[in-house]
DNA sequence: ATATAATATAAATAGATATTTATATGTTTA
DNA sequence: TAAACATATAAATATCTATTTATATTATAT
């Protein structure tokens, strides 16, 4: 493990994009969000229909994740898909399943 | 990377569980206490002067920490020591300065 | 071009929470 | 036992934010 080898030094600046980062996460609808992009791209309706949260809801969340370019979207006719950005995401929750899971 | 053999799945517990785990580190000031304690042990008022926040202020956010079992309390005469509960918060936050560096 | 569909945005509201100020609890020392 | 020290707790306040309701934007289809 990386963080047994040194110890890890975080700046003030880190420090606080951090809490602003763990901030997104820290929402119900959007880990929901979230689990629902784990498994493939999905436009808003479906999300919404999904988790039985309004539509302005989950654009709302939609788009605070996209600002934390946690997902990211793509225009498909009238519809707009979402997609997790990257492998962050995942690692970051699995992280957080395992220590839920003690 | 086990994310990428199988895809995560997570319950409707789970992802409130979550979604409260993340609350925790949703906040600088906790990160910061945090951040201490990835270095070495601290009584109560060692952070409060590291952190230039207030006494009750720390105490809050400890027992915050403390009830999300990520962080452990130890008497020592007058003083309170806290130190981190286990390696998770390392890991996690490990996570997260992963994140922010791209 | 107009109507419909999908999504985004705005304003208002309600609920949660971090800090401050003041005080209480618990421990050591004189 | 009384005073001083370290920490915890309580009440009050202020800030932040997620959702709702209503409306605007953008794209397709008729």
């Amino acid at each position: 493990m990386v963080q047994n080898e040194e110890l890890i030094r975080l700046t003030e600046e880190e420090m606080g994009d951090m809490a602003e980062l763990f901030k997104v996460f820290a929402d119900s609808t959007r880990i929901k969000i979230l689990s629902e992009l784990m498994q493939t791209e999905h436009c808003v309706g479906e999300i919404a229909d999904a988790l039985t949260v309004s539509q302005p809801a989950v654009s709302y969340q939609l788009r605070v994740l996209k600002q934390a370019k946690l997902v990211r979207a793509r225009r498909d006719g009238k519809q707009i898909c979402y997609a997790l950005a990257d492998d962050h995401v995942k690692t970051i929750i699995q992280m957080a399943k395992e220590h839920l899971e003690e």
